[in-house]
RNA sequence: GGCGGAGUAGCUCAGUUGGUUAGAGCAGCGGAAUCAUAAUCCGCGUGUCGGGGGUUCAAGUCCCUCCUCCGCUACCA
């Protein structure tokens, strides 16, 4: 049995996340999960809302709320929506905990100590208005480059030219749209992410296994050399810089401490078993789920400060990085009602639907386009037609035929031994896939082994047998029978309230991952009674696609 | 602009270190079957592998160049 903890890219507060931000780390990170935990390893998921920084005071003012209340409530609303999608957290934390600000504050300290920390006086704009500093992004005005009139401090949107806000003509507070704003003199803390270069690439040297875009995206900030960075910000909203009073930690050094500081939440003390080597965390398997503009954070930002710690944290094994799943191609867009968020989606279809359409089109290799056409067409065929019919004709054929009963007596024959082997032989397939966190590849499997289902009962034709030899034909209904725990366990990873619904059937678990010489196929009591389950899933109907459409900003041919 | 990723069938994607006639699912066409949610199963692929040039006995794969999309570019997260 090994120890796995794995952890998936914090959702930021900022609001319920929509399909691409669930596929995009959380999604994968529960399959994964799930896998590991159904064969038999000791796993350890955990996630957290990343509530502080610049994005989260504004909301919450623009909701007219406490930025605390505010946060503690999208926390719940996201809790909610994590849960109700079927995401197995061990713990769903947050950023704000009091255990995060300590971490946050130990970590500060230890770099501090071995001389990694420095204060910087430097000059930032502020805005009197606002009474607080702008980040560059919120500085507007016009582009020195090509004139535009809506450039952000950062970049222009419109020639792409990279920005600093001095550089703006006539700037002005995106906040409050105030032009009384002026450079101030302010103090921070920078981390010397320069003295911490090599060590850093030592770390990445050490894993040539991490997928080409993990590496690449590390090699390039390191290829350019580590520059010092800010740790800390002029914001009221964070775990406060105890040396500098009114200020807090940048949200982008206190976010990925909050994966150890979640631990702590949920298990005390013993968090440290799982995060500290010297005192049992060395034989841990860590692995970690994120969009690719995560990626630079997590194998280079987040490292200084472990690294530079000096201290035997637990650092990441795996990194299984996504691209982004996009809406016709284009964004997923709040403010301009573009694509479907998680709650939505539920209030359409259940978690299932969008878990195997998602986790079997995962954005894995490049971009992909969510649309609602491919969405229905895929839930159609595989869930409804492949997998959900099958289970049903069996089923019923049995309550006609048999008196709802697996039947006993016959003996299996050359028929039965090569769907066993083929069987096995997508599992394999499937369970390495899985392994290797290959989610489209894996998805691939699953649903040959669901057709292996149906063209087993098309050649055996037990309806045909049934006519003059009722023992053969037991045997046969009983082989396919067999199929519906089988299809419970491997399918628990990826759709597992289906696979409830299917372990229900005859009171089997869904924790029993198969190996080479489980019995698959004769596992049933002979005589066990059972219910038909109700039809697994309902198809989408054109009109359907239509109102979404429409109501979610789909465009249209 | 720089760095990185991607571009393969109508659609979504596989193609391991260069090696027979480039594959899968969906869609489409034809057939079989009638247990089942009009579901299932079988058969059917002439594709300038983004464009151009090059290396090689051999290039989707390696090199050069150009085009398009995406990410990052260090104060959005």
């Amino acid at each position: 049995m090994t120890r796995i903890l794995i952890t998936s890219a914090l959702p930021y507060i900022n609001g319920i996340k929509h399909l691409g931000n669930l596929v995009g780390s959380m999604l994968p990170a529960d399959v994964y999960a799930r896998f590991e935990r159904a064969r038999g390893n000791d796993v350890l998921y955990i996630c957290a809302t990343d509530e502080h920084g610049t994005p989260a005071e504004l909301a919450a003012r623009a909701a007219g709320q406490d930025v605390a209340d505010y946060c503690a409530e999208q926390h719940e609303l996201q809790k909610k929506a994590g849960a109700e999608f079927g995401l197995s957290f061990d713990h769903f934390g947050r950023s704000s905990s009091p255990q995060n600000h300590a971490l946050t504050q130990e970590f500060a300290a230890k770099l501090k100590e071995r001389g990694y920390l420095a204060e910087v006086e430097e000059e930032q704009v502020y805005s009197n208005t606002d009474e607080r500093f702008l980040p560059d992004r919120y500085v507007e005005g016009t582009c020195p480059n090509c004139g535009y009139e809506k450039a952000r401090g950062d970049q222009c949107d419109n020639c792409g030219k990279l920005l600093d806000p001095t550089d703006l003509i006539e700037p002005y507070s995106a906040i409050s749209g105030s032009r009384d704003i002026e450079l101030k003199k302010t103090k921070h803390l920078h981390l010397l992410q320069s003295k911490l270069e090599d060590d850093v690439r030592a770390w990445v040297d050490a894993h040539p296994d991490w997928p080409v875009l993990t590496r690449s995206i590390a090699y390039k900030w390191l290829d350019e050399g580590l520059r010092d960075r800010s740790i800390t910000r002029d914001l009221s909203w964070g775990v406060p810089v105890p040396e500098l009073p009114g200020k807090v930690f940048y949200v982008w050094f206190d976010a990925p401490i909050a994966y150890i500081a979640s631990t702590e939440e949920k298990l005390g003390a013993d968090y440290r078993t799982w995060w500290r080597e010297d005192e049992g965390a060395d034989d841990v398997r860590y692995v970690e789920f994120m969009g690719k503009d995560n990626v630079a954070f997590h194998t280079v930002s987040f490292p200084c400060t472990i690294l530079g710690s000096g201290e035997p944290w637990k650092k990441v094994d795996q990194l299984k990085s996504l691209n982004w799943l996009t809406w016709y191609g284009g964004k997923f867009s709040t403010s301009e009602g573009r694509g479907i968020f998680m709650d939505q989606a539920l209030e359409l279809l259940p978690a299932d639907y969008w878990r195997w359409y998602l986790m079997a089109n995962a954005p894995e290799s490049d971009d992909t386009a969510f649309t609602l056409e491919t969405f229905a067409a895929t839930v159609n065929k595989d869930l409804a037609d492949v997998l959900g019919n099958f289970v049903n004709r069996i089923a019923r054929f049995t309550g006609s035929k048999f008196d709802g009963q697996v039947p006993d007596g016959g003996e299996p024959g050359d028929a039965e031994a090569k769907l066993e082997a083929d069987l096995k032989a997508r599992i394999s397939a499937y369970t390495e896939h899985l392994a290797a966190m290959e989610f489209r590849k894996a998805c691939a499997e699953l649903r040959a082994a669901w057709v292996l289902g149906n063209e087993y009962l098309q050649a055996a034709a037990p309806w045909a047998v049934f006519k003059d030899d009722k023992e053969r034909a037991g045997m046969i209904v009983r082989t396919a029978l067999n199929l519906i725990p089988l299809y419970a366990t491997l399918s628990a990873p990826v759709i597992p309230f289906t696979a409830e619904k299917l372990a229900g059937v005859f009171g089997t678990p869904t924790n029993n991952w198969p190996s080479a010489d489980t019995n698959i196929l004769d596992a049933l009591a002979r005589g066990q009674s059972f219910d038909a389950p109700a039809v697994l899933f309902k198809k989408i109907e054109d009109e359907q696609i239509e109102e979404w459409a429409e109501k979610f900003g789909a465009p249209r041919d």
